[in-house]
DNA sequence: AAACCTTTCATACTAAAGTACCGGTTTGGC
DNA sequence: GCCAAACCGGTACTTTAGTATGAAAGGTTT
């Protein structure tokens, strides 16, 4: 996972910090001169000061302080086996855009019905059945019913 | 999870780092403006510099630190889909009393392979898939391959 | 109203599946 | 060695499956 913030703390605050005492030190040459209280001497003195007591204060604070805890949660997957429960997924069943006569088809094709019989049952000439499986196939884009039959149980959209 | 360090360090923290720059220009003014005037109390003033730059760089250090990272281990149930659990009923199958080749013919029949298929993955004739097929049928008393295919998964022989 | 999809049915045809019967080889058990 | 079963392959034939194409009725959407 990555740490944003110790990139940020890393790299850039760093370039800020410089950039600030930079821009401290322009600030007090301005107030200097506007002012006209000069003291070379004391400003760089007290700058070496300000320096040196700060890189103090980070080495003091690094051996001293507590290192911080962030707590990182870890989800471990525990598998669990679910008997059973058959569920058609409908994700794919809208994918294939099947109207209804041609699910219909599909799941009696799986139930090892031929042509003449799903006829039989659905009241339907075999022309019929034949150009609905025909669609079916195109749209499942198998060449067979037992590829289809395959197909759909791969795809769960039948039991 | 929102990290209210990052958001803190990300704006705030820049207007705050100004804040205490101008206070302490303003600070440095101040005491330098005083102790021209009390000159001998130069050894407070430097004091008082070392103190604000050593809080000043264990303050930056602290936010340098490398945060540790504790690992926190969560158990996440995962439902994984029947196949994990599905065996061959052995009894069925003995039942039928099928050759190796037959069983072989049913196992890719329910594949969705076509007889021509078979015969090609397995360097058989189409003749001899047939044959083997047309015995399977018998043996299953079925009359079609979707037959086959709808008892076979009844029978839970095949997966 | 026109365009589109679904459903129904038909004909004609090709491709594949399935059956029946045949011959031959191999393999394992009695 | 013999027998039964499995295995491999073939021919011939019937049946079923699958494709192509068209047509008509009904519903929905634009």
């Amino acid at each position: 996972m990555i740490n944003f913030k110790n990139i940020f703390l890393g790299s850039k605050h760093i370039i800020l910090y410089g950039l600030l005492m930079a821009i401290l030190v322009f600030a007090l040459k301005w107030l200097q001169w506007k002012f006209l209280i000069v003291d070379n001497a004391l400003e760089i003195y007290v700058g070496l000061i300000a320096v040196f007591f700060t890189i103090l204060g980070v080495w003091v604070a690094t051996q001293l302080v507590k290192p911080k805890i962030q707590t990182l949660i870890v989800e471990k997957e525990v598998y669990i086996t679910q008997s059973g429960e058959f569920t058609i997924d409908e994700t794919e069943l809208k994918k294939l855009s099947l109207s209804s006569r041609e699910y219909e088809m599909l799941q009696l094709l799986a139930k090892g019905y031929s042509n003449s019989d799903i006829g039989e049952n659905l009241f339907l000439s075999l022309s019929t059945v034949k150009t609905h499986i025909s669609n079916l196939f195109t749209k499942m884009e198998v060449k067979s019913r037992t590829q289809a039959i395959a197909k759909a149980k791969r795809l769960k959209i039948i039991r």
